[in-house]
RNA sequence: GCGCCGGUGGCUCAAUGGAUAGAGCACCUGACUUCGGAUCAGGUGGUUGGGGGUUCGAGUCCCUCCCGGCGCGCCA
């Protein structure tokens, strides 16, 4: 409905300016400060002044003239109907419009629930489903390869976790955002893929792999059997990789259980140990080239876990010296294992995926071989023979202004001994993301295609389940191309969003230069590097930690006196993701505890649904509301607050509203969008419930504004508006005991629309689930 | 050295070049026998790092300086 009006009103606007003879006018249009003001402005007038040589109340006064004449004409029906007549010139030439406020919030509240009818179905709040996907959508087709019959698909690869360890608050920044862009972008109306690519051939699992075969026995015993209790009988390496194999064996290397120790934590413990004895003896990174080469080889499809410990085994009761089949089967084990934990982290936050796309099989696909045709074939890389890059080939950034005064403009992509490197391998990643990775014959160079995994989350606030009552399902990539469900596709999309932190900036760089240099300039302008400043500890948590752990990071004083500290998961230095959600569950239910007492009634899974939702909600929260360009310095008091600007103060006011309508219905006093639309509609309505209504029409508006950006605290700013002004109306506008029924039926109406319409926001827009209760 | 990002009340943060720079925390004073006090009302606290410029209008754009962080590998 306010979109309508804007668009109108846009469009109004430019027309009178076209008469009065501006080539190509731009109008933008804001909401004035304050409500007597106005409910739309247009500050064009003053800008304009120079060049039409008149003085900017002038120019507002004739633009003014016209919109009456050309509205002079226009049916009841019209959106600009729902304007009052004429319009106030303020100040130096702002041009202020006012909305005739009974019959619009009319209009937004049988708008926000003529959807809402059968059960399950999907509820769209407030917003008339061609107000989404606007001018702010991102869905022009911009693939080159693409005819116009498939829908232009938007594809955005986050979470990016290298499967060696356990999450840290750092990959959840990475999550959240990439989720809420997502969630974003499908309320606008756009089809979206949610691509987690899996790094399981480089060195922070080789590693791993390295401290499971060759880490001396003690130090991979201290990380192993306190958390698989059936090794401390008779530990050695031996009894840890028959329990590597058993657990896989019979599906208990990964639990689900929230609090419990799990693989990942292992690995958490286990990798800085094997980076401590690098350190130690640089004899033992011969280890880590060793296992390196044997993931490049690859195994042989169909060998199981145990076949690969038995080729071990084979060379002597001590594995020093196993084959690269069985090494390459433990390292995909145990990225696969990784995966599966942080699926499980994920979906604890309401996170979830279409397809999970492997390095190993970017590696045996040939993408890079592909890529590299390409890029000899356009020209755009060369050998370099002499020089201190000789052997290389390079790409060259000399031409783009991008790169201007680099001391040296040379990329390299192909090490002088023939590997090549992460960027290269990106290079041909993003052509296939775009559909652009293709054979001579002009078919695309693809990725066979499997069921990675069925499981279904335990909570059932913002459950996340693959495969099971057709929910979604969730795919992970296959090297051989002729492995492919019907029906399943992936790859090809008219843009692609790579959240990715910022200190990537420069390699995304390279890689979408490579995109315009292979003669793809308008799919170059389509690869969106989404990139966001790190999360770093505070020396407070950094201390609080260690005392926490009995661990001692041995940080200099140097270090504890910075702003902030570096989390490093070679150091083990981090604050892991479910660890800080154990945590928040546990205050959100002493929360719950000390205000509720014990005789409320509810059930105990009732009350640990409430805390989760509440931990979820402050979490997501904390990461959306925050600039994407400022460094998140980790602090615990502050990720546990509940109260002020958190997400329990959101969720709050969404169950306050909620309760309203329970109370309404038990006393026969619900009412009906239509009965409170007819009562607004001849109403006088206040300007603090006008405020609150227009708020929330506001919110596609604010969404298309946070992906333009790609700044979410914009939306998150906008739900904290909307959530403080309705607190402050629950005190002062009495619904249940209001004066009378027509009062009654306005503030209903109103506080029907704000249900509605944060309702929305949290659960679809920023993930955030609202309890029934708090 | 070059590049990118930050600097806004004591602290943490917000603000498509627009109208009186907003929140939260902390501190002080208040508000339920009425829809849940994770709330609300009121108060103290600002020359938006310094200086110059552009503009009808600058926290926002340009120049310059200062402080802090991060990039600039045949690493990943």
């Amino acid at each position: 409905m306010f979109e309508t009006i804007r668009r109108e009103l846009t469009s109004a606007i430019a027309a009178a300016l076209t008469a009065m003879g501006v080539q190509e006018p731009q109008v933008f249009l804001d909401v004035p400060p304050r409500r007597q003001l106005g409910d739309l402005a247009w500050a064009g007038a003053l800008p304009l002044a120079k060049s039409l040589r008149k003085p900017p109340r002038a120019i507002a006064e004739d633009v003014a003239r016209r919109l009456e004449q050309a509205r002079a004409g226009l049916p009841e029906a019209h959106p600009l109907a729902l304007l009052e007549p004429g319009c106030s010139i303020e100040g130096p030439g702002f041009l202020n419009f006012r909305l005739r406020r009974g019959p619009a919030l009319a209009r937004l509240l049988l708008a926000s629930t003529s959807t809402d009818t059968a059960q399950g179905q999907k509820r769209e709040p407030g917003f008339t489903p061609g107000e989404r996907g606007g001018p702010g959508g991102v869905a022009e087709a911009g693939g080159s390869g693409g005819g116009p019959k498939c829908p232009p698909k938007v594809i955005v690869e986050h979470t990016n976790i290298n499967p060696n360890k356990a999450a840290h608050i750092g990959h959840l920044r990475n999550a959240v955002l990439g989720d809420t862009l997502v969630r974003c972008l499908q309320f606008l109306g756009n089809t979206v893929e949610i691509q987690d690519y899996i790094d399981d051939t480089g060195v922070q699992v080789a590693d791993v792999v390295v401290g499971f075969l060759f880490l001396p026995e003690a130090e991979m015993l201290a990380a192993v059997t306190p958390i698989w209790p059936e090794t401390a009988d008779a530990p050695s390496r031996r009894r840890v990789l028959e329990a590597f194999a058993t657990r896989a064996g019979n599906g208990t290397l990964v639990n689900d259980t929230l609090g419990s120790p799990d693989f990942d934590d292992l690995c958490w413990d286990l990798y800085p140990r094997v980076t401590r004895w690098y350190e130690q003896d640089e004899s033992a990174l011969t280890f880590r080239s060793e296992v390196l080469h044997s993931v490049e080889a690859g195994f042989p499809t169909g060998m199981s876990l145990s076949d690969a410990f038995e080729g071990m085994s084979s060379s002597g009761p001590e594995p020093r010296t196993p084959n690269h089949a069985s090494v390459s089967r433990l390292a995909a084990a145990v990225a696969e294992a990784n995966v599966r934990c942080h699926l499980v982290t994920m979906g604890r936050l309401g996170i979830a995926y279409d397809v999970l796309p492997h390095e190993s099989d970017i590696l045996h696909r040939g993408f890079w071989r592909r890529a590299f045709e390409l890029l000899q074939g356009a020209r755009a890389i060369r050998k370099e023979t002499e020089g201190k890059n000789a052997g290389c080939w390079v790409m060259s950034l000399a031409d783009s202004p991008e790169f201007a005064g680099m001391a040296d403009a040379d990329k390299i992509l192909v090490r002088s001994n023939g590997t090549v490197t992460y960027t290269g391998k990106d290079i041909a990643y993003q052509l296939w993301k775009l559909g652009l990775l293709r054979d001579d014959d002009g078919t695309l160079h693809d990725f066979g295609y499997r069921v990675f995994e069925r499981f279904a989350q335990d909570a059932s606030t913002a459950p996340v389940r693959y495969g099971f009552f057709g929910d979604r399902a969730l795919y992970r990539t296959a090297s051989d191309p002729g492995e492919r469900p019907t029906g399943v596709s992936f790859g090809a999309g008219s843009r692609v969003y790579n959240v990715i932190d910022v200190r990537q900036s420069y390699p995304q760089k390279v890689v979408k230069e490579a995109i315009r240099v292979l003669g793809h300039p308008e799919a170059a302008e389509n690869s969106v590097h989404f990139a966001y400043e790190m999360v770093a500890l505070t020396p407070k948590a950094v201390k609080r930690l260690e005392e926490a752990q009995g661990l001692d990071f041995s940080l200099s004083d140097e270090d504890m006196a910075k702003p902030f500290i570096e989390m490093s998961g070679r150091r083990g230095i981090g604050v892991k993701a479910d660890a800080l959600l154990v945590t928040l569950i546990s205050e959100a239910e002493r929360a719950i505890a000390e205000r509720q007492g014990a005789d409320d009634g509810s059930a105990p899974d009732q009350r640990a649904d409430r805390a989760r939702a509440i931990a979820v909600g402050a979490l997501r929260y904390q990461m959306a509301r925050q600039g994407r360009n400022r460094v998140l310095a980790f602090d615990f008091d502050e990720a546990l607050a509940f109260e002020g600007d958190t997400g329990p103060y959101l969720q709050y006011s969404a169950v306050r509203a909620a309760k309203i309508f329970e109370k309404l219905a038990a006393q026969g006093l619900a009412g009906s969008p239509e009965v409170d639309a007819k009562a607004a509609a001849d109403s006088a309505i206040p300007d603090d419930l006008w405020d609150l209504a227009l708020a929330c029409a506001r919110t596609t508006e604010m969404a298309e504004k946070a992906v333009g950006s790609l700044e979410f605290s914009l939306l998150a700013g906008h739900a904290r508006d909307l959530a403080q002004a309705f607190h402050k109306l629950y005190h002062e506008h009495p619904v249940l005991h209001a004066e009378d029924e027509a009062v009654r039926a306005l503030r209903r109406g109103v506080f029907r629309l704000f249900a509605a319409t944060i309702a929305a926001i949290l659960e679809e827009l920023l993930g955030i689930p609202v309890p029934r209760e708090m």
